[in-house]
DNA sequence: CGTGCCCTTGAAGATCTTCAAACGCAGTGG
DNA sequence: CCACTGCGTTTGAAGATCTTCAAGGGCACG
């Protein structure tokens, strides 16, 4: 175990406010995971989601349709957790969790996440803060795929990105990840041809270009301006 | 306030597991409040919402777009409570909730609603178990109406509906709730235009009809068919 | 140097939206 | 009692948007 670890539990939202020796305590219950790329953490079919803490790596959250279609909900990266509202509630694990970066996990399994809360039911109510928190943006997400076109849909997925993944750099905001096509195109309701024409379009217009297979918005304003369908 | 309140709280999935003795305590918080049609109970702008368990009644929550469009997440009805979740995460209300028929429910102001938690702590735990469902729900809608046409949006829509407020007549399964074709589209995330089509065409095909304003599915199988895509 | 993966682009066409017009029905007021 | 009015619904026609299928290109990696 990582002796920085204590640290990121506490940062975390799930542990946020408990005292230093509980978060001692709860890091001790814990077991660690690596895992590799495109690696499955987490499936729909799991009865019994485990808890876990992102310490490196990036994961996407997604779900699968009866056709093989899949769709991407969320993109998580290190301090996030995720499994721990299905784990507290008791039922099935919502969505299936996949790695796109290498990385590793804090774990606490169901049983062991059950006692903890006991312990402390501080846990229970950061619980409930982060699916209220989750809901907000499901929610406003589903709002956007029902009213908005896929050009406004791109743009706001890509500034998303750019807020939680985004490193600013000369010329302009760097999305530090890899982002296929398709993964883009799965989080935005559409196709990978759109995503890549959209994409194209905006690249000939100088509102963003690709280095080394990364994404560089070059204006985002811009992209804030298609979003918001003030005539971009 | 109604003798039979008591029952209805520890028959809520809020209250749920409460000893009897603490559901009068709870009940005897609450404030009653009467609504009539296209009241509005909660708004997105709401900073404190309150929690509401509806005694009678519908309701739809829903959230509104920028350019006036509506987006319906769910239709409620007795024995449902909203606001909660958010109201014990301390977060604004992420929608807006009207009444689609009159009737009355029974609130907790959200300080009110602290004091009892901190009472009763397993309130926190059944507000996770509240929001697990709510999100594998609205996860599994937008993976829908990221994936799939129309058509079958509507028929899984219309099923759901049977499922929750479904009655069974001869002929049928009649949905006995006021739905006009605009509610429906905004639940299915098309056009008030394109659901008239689909049902008419049901319609004609004898899959459903229209009876005094409500709808009656004279083969939900046939819907089922559909929604599952499996060549209706 | 191939092989596979991802991306791009064109062309055709399905799906769905938009706009316009008309209908039926319930409630209102003359 | 009947016309009037407003709301929800239906239907047609036109066309925008997006998907689908097909083909080819580039790049990394073995």
């Amino acid at each position: 175990m990582d002796a920085a670890a204590p640290l990121l539990v506490a940062a975390s939202d799930f542990f946020r406010g408990l005292s230093p020796a509980a978060c001692r305590d709860v890091t001790e219950r814990a077991r660690e995971r690596r895992f590799a790329r495109r690696a499955v953490l987490l499936r729909e079919s799991e009865s019994e989601p485990a808890l876990f803490l992102l310490v490196a790596g990036r994961v996407k959250l997604g779900k699968l349709g009866s056709n093989g279609q899949e769709v991407i909900l969320q993109l998580l990266g290190a301090g996030d957790v995720f499994g721990g509202v299905a784990a507290l509630a008791g039922g099935p694990s919502p969505a299936t969790v996949q790695a796109v970066e290498a990385g590793r996990a804090l774990v606490w399994d169901r049983p062991v996440l059950r006692e903890l809360v006991a312990r402390y039911p501080e846990i229970a109510v950061n619980g409930v803060r982060i699916a209220a928190a989750r809901m907000q943006e499901i929610q406003e997400r589903f709002r956007e795929l029902s009213t908005e076109r896929v050009a406004q849909r791109i743009a706001r997925t890509l500034l998303r990105l750019a807020r939680q993944a985004g490193r600013r750099v000369e010329g302009g905001v760097l999305l530090d990840l890899p982002l296929p096509r398709r993964d883009l195109a799965e989080m935005t309701g559409t196709t990978l041809y759109t995503v890549s024409r959209t994409l194209s379009e905006w690249s000939e217009r100088g509102l963003l270009e690709t280095r080394r297979g990364r994404l560089l918005l070059r204006a985002p304003h811009a992209l804030v301006a298609i979003a918001e369908d003030l005539g971009g």
